[in-house]
DNA sequence: TCCTAATAGTTCGTTTTCTGAACTATTGAA
DNA sequence: TTCAATAGTTCAGAAAACGAACTATTAGGA
């Protein structure tokens, strides 16, 4: 991938693992169930060079391991670890955000639906360390132990409630 | 940017959007509170003419619009659509996984604060069109009406369950 | 009115990355 | 020991990003 970000931000730190056009896509093709170099390529349309690329860079930054795989000819997997699959967030908020804000209600190639009930699912809601309700307008962007100066003065520059 | 994904995905429509190396820093910014090129400029690194390329592709694609702004010289400020803000939760989901997963627990440059309580937030729970919580494990991904063959094989070819 | 500072934006040569196709390596099965 | 499947490498050309210098527009003050 390209040079990385150096700011002090999670934002930043997490465009330098996923933020190319390929990396979310690769991850979307674990979470579908692909697991060989073949048919990442083949489900993605990336070329064979950047995928081996890709996939390498994934595996240093500890979202995919690489395991053999006796099949046919040199064959492996590649699975997300927990890691990885963390992204579930990142995935889930990017559909919901393509399907409404780019297809459009009615017109989604593929919906999220609750197995319990059958509804389709809605929301991404936020809670508390205690399990609440958080309202998006009443989050607060604090400095944390990890910030710097340049953290603080951006803090100190920004909104109080960034979000709707 | 970069050639656009021609996969009916949300996924890769939303790629389409935000899918590079910088704009979901504009984006941050954005919910920080820039508006000005100038200081996009400043806080995120970005060179001037990918700036502006990147602001006209945002107007185009109705993430920002343009305002003018009387200050000194040639202002304008850069605001955030609705269209734009339904991305908080894309924002929300990578910080969470940035501080948790590259950063780690007591190293967070920025941490989110519920407003209310002061209790940091936890978590991006998923809820259905009634409100009631889902399971991630139970989420199915079914076709939806703007689906086509491509989409069905892919998702019949999928986990069930694919989230943990 | 003219000059200056502030801001935004453009141009352009260089560097980096991506693309696409051909080629190589490794293994299991016939 | 040959063949087919799979994964991976190489490389030339195209596209995109970078970075610095330059231009344009406007407000305010001399």
């Amino acid at each position: 991938m390209a040079k990385k970000h150096n700011h002090p931000c999670a934002i930043a730190a997490t465009l330098n693992v996923i933020g190319d056009r390929w990396t979310m896509l690769l991850i979307r093709e674990a979470f579908y169930g692909t697991t060989r170099f073949g048919d990442f390529l083949k489900n993605t349309g990336i070329s064979r060079n950047l995928l081996t690329e890709r996939l390498n860079q994934l595996i240093e930054d500890g979202i995919f391991v690489k395991q053999p795989f006796a099949d046919r000819g040199t064959s492996h997997v590649y699975e997300l670890t927990d890691k990885g699959r963390a992204l579930d967030a990142v995935f889930l908020a990017m559909s919901k955000w393509g399907n409404e804000h780019v297809y459009g209600a009615g017109k989604e190639p593929v919906r999220m639906i609750d197995g319990e009930t059958g509804l389709p699912v809605a929301g991404l809601d936020l809670v508390n360390s205690e399990g609440q309700p958080v309202s998006r307008s009443k989050i607060k962007l604090e400095l944390g132990p990890g910030g710097d100066g340049r953290t603080r003065n951006r803090l100190a520059a920004a909104r109080k409630f960034p979000f709707s």
